[in-house]
Parts: C-alpha cells; structure tokens; sequence
DNA sequence: AAAAGGATTGGTACTCAGTACCGTACTAGC
DNA sequence: GCTAGTACGGTACTGAGTACCAATCCTTTT
C-alpha cells in the first residue's frame, strides 16, 4: 500500500508478518521472506540474527530504553522508576496495534516462538532486577527482594498486555496501574479474614499501634 | 566408568555431557554424540526432541511429579502444596550434583541453553499458576494473584538454587525455607523505617490495633 | 570531474540440526 | 517355527545459519 521505499529492513520485517500470518511460521522459508521484501537472503540475516527474531524487531531497542529509564532512577523513585520503565513497553506494543496482535496469535501456536517471547521477558526482567538490587540496602536478602520485585513487574506487566491482546480490558494503562497496585499491596495472604502484619522497627510499639489505629479509621 | 549395560538414553545423556563439558556446546555435533555413545544418530533424535533437550534429561518427569504433587493440594494446604512442589524440583536439582553443576557452567556461557532453561522454567510457573488460580475464588483479580505468587516461588527456588550452585549455599532446603518466608511476607517495602499495612476488615478498627499492639509487644 | 574508500547488498558454497522413510534385528507370545 | 511388536541403524532430504567473495552505490577527497 505504501508507494515504495521502505528500507530493506522494514520491509522484511512486513513481509515476515505477512507470511507467517497467512501461511504459517514453519510453512515459511526465510528465503520466501526475502524474496517477497526483494532482497537477498544474506540481507535477512545481516538484519536478524534468526527466523524467529524478525518477529520482534525492536527488541533491542526496547530493552535499550528501558535500561536507560532505568538508569535515570534512583533508590527514592524506586517505585516510579520501575512502573514507568515497564509502561514503557506496555505503550511500545499497544502502539503496535494489528502486529502485536498478529504476534500474539504466532507466540499462541509456534512453540519455538513463545521460548523466544519468554526469553525476550526474561531480559526485561534482569534489568529490573538489575537496576532494583543496585537501590538497595546491604539486606543480605535484598537481591532476593529484588528479583522477585522485578518478576512480579514483568508478571503484572505480561497479565494486562495479554488480557488487552484478547480484547479484555479496554483501558490497559489503567490495568496497569491497577495491577501495580496489587503487586505492591501487602503479601498474598487471604484477604477475607483479619490480617495482622508486623513489620519490626525501632519506634515504640504504643506510637505504631496509634499510627495503625489512625490508618484504620481515617484515609 | 561403569561397567557397560547403561540403557542407550542413559548413555547418550552421559556422552553428551561429557563432550559438551570438554568440548562445547556448539563444537559438538549429535553425530559425535551419538557415535560416543554408540548408538545411531536417529535413535538419538528418538529420545531427545532436539541437540539442547539432552541437557535436562528428565524434565517431563519433573514436570509430571510436580503437577501429581499439586493436583494432590487444595486451596486449605494451598501453601505446603506449592512449597513442597519447588521442594521437589529444588531437591532433585541438588541430587543430580555434579551433572547439574556442568549443566549450569553451559546454561551460563551458551545463549541457546540459557534461552531453553528458562522456557523450561517458565513450565514450571505455569503449572503452579494454574493451580493456584484453580485454588483462588471468584475475585476479579484472583488470577493475576495467581500469576504473581507463581512467579514469586518460581524465582525464590531459582534463587536459592542458583546459589547453590556457586557454593553460596551450605543448606539448600533451610534457604528455600526462608526465602519462602520473604515470599510470604507482607509486601515489598523499605524495612528500614516504620510500616503500616492497612488490610481492610470487617472487625472494629478498636480490636484490630488491640491485636497489631499484642502482635508488637508479644512474640 | 575523477579517484578512492566505506558501506550495503547479492550470490555461492558449506555445515549441521531436524524429519521422513525404510529396512533390519531382536524379543515375546502363540 | 511363525508372527507381531519394538528398538535400532542408514539414507536422503529440507532448511537454518555461517563464511566468504564480488559487485554496486554513495560519500568524501583531491
């Protein structure tokens, strides 16, 4: 549709989408791939270092990015820093609109493609916790905390955009930040009985319990 | 070593180890596999769905063990069924010795091992997210809880055992134990200055600050 | 304008993973 | 002894991924 000059890299990218759409990921041949982008076979692979990659080609430039947000925080703007990092992905593939969907369908049916989709999270997720453990305390389980802060993002993060892919939420920036809230909410426990949650501190127990007393009946 | 008679799945497990311990991952072919074990190369591919597959030789058996133990759960003993489910996989990982130190030197140093370790692991979570989904009640949000608590045990068992591995570890089982406590533990905030999680209740807010003080003092 | 140099591309040839198919040996049960 | 099932080996093929070389284009320099 568009008149023409494409780079070559866009448009194997498009000509990939396309053939794996209509006639399947293994029914397709990198070379028919480059033969419908009309170029070389060799160009494909200057451009995608696999079959598989085509199919996120942004890949590295998102991980790029959210390493620099990630950069830019520090351990005060922890929980900014890192809701923002991840909406930036939920943008990039709610921007993509038809291609995400095209993807998510492929990832559904073509297993060597979901090991490749779990693998490209699995990024995302090191740099979380990347970033996480470098904020925080001596902790001797603090990277610990770290690394399950950083796999209950990517999770929160996964669940919305899948649920947005299958047309159950319209709103997902909105999920997101719901979703967040849940992860940052207090421990898994069952919410329909009391719980009671000690935390240690120095402070004396009769100011905490007044400061639980003043949560409880205002707010 | 052994004096012969090794079924040939066992064998070419063995000499697949060991020519990637020796020689790399990618400086082997199945051929040399196959040939060291003295067996045919189809008959390898009769075992092993793929040249990486042969790095975890038992994973559908894993797999099988862990959905057994989880089927066996319900939502009551919904804690120790999925802490005794990672106990199992942390407990034959820890059995292996040193095939799963050789399998962790590779999984770091070769990219598509790594990439297949953590789909494999990502099978895992998904298996302790079912359950715990089938476990939860109608709650709107009950599956993303699923989701995160799975993830969240999924990555303590990593953590404890990737410890292991590099010798960080004398106790394997008691440092799951306790990176399950900090699983469980209310949420993830700073723990270096008074928190106050507030859990919505239907008792008064008088008797719940009663017992947060009790809690506080007593214990 | 001409030459030089770098970058992008295409083509060829090769290795090897993975699949399909067929023939063969060994074992079990009648 | 015969047959049916199972485990195995061999051959041949497709296609992904790599290495290398030659051609073209575009920019810079003289």
């Amino acid at each position: 549709m568009s008149p023409a000059p494409a780079s070559a890299r866009d448009r194997l990218v498009a000509a990939a989408f396309d053939l794996f759409d209509v006639r399947g990921f293994d029914e397709t041949t990198v070379d028919d791939i480059a033969r419908a982008a009309g170029v070389g076979r060799t160009t494909f692979f200057r451009y995608f270092g696999s079959k598989e990659a085509v199919i996120f080609p942004e890949h590295d430039e998102l991980l790029a990015r959210i390493a620099a947000r990630l950069d830019a925080g520090d351990a005060d703007s922890r929980d900014s820093a890192v809701a923002e990092a991840a909406r930036l992905v939920l943008r990039y593939y709610i921007g993509e609109g038809d291609r995400a969907r095209i993807r998510y369908r492929l990832i559904s049916s073509v297993p060597v493609l979901k090991t490749r989709e779990i693998a490209s999270i699995r990024q995302y997720q090191s740099l979380f916790a990347r970033a996480l453990s470098s904020w925080a305390p001596g902790d001797p389980d603090a990277v610990l905390r770290a690394e399950l802060l950083a796999s209950a993002i990517v999770t929160a993060h996964n669940h919305v955009l899948r649920r947005w892919l299958r047309g159950e939420v319209d709103d997902p920036e909105q999920a997101f930040a719901h979703a967040m809230s849940v992860v940052l909410e207090p421990g898994p426990h069952d919410t329909s009985e009391t719980t009671v949650v000690v935390v240690r501190t120095g402070s004396a127990p009769d100011r905490v319990a007044a400061a639980v007393e003043r949560a409880l009946r205002g707010r």
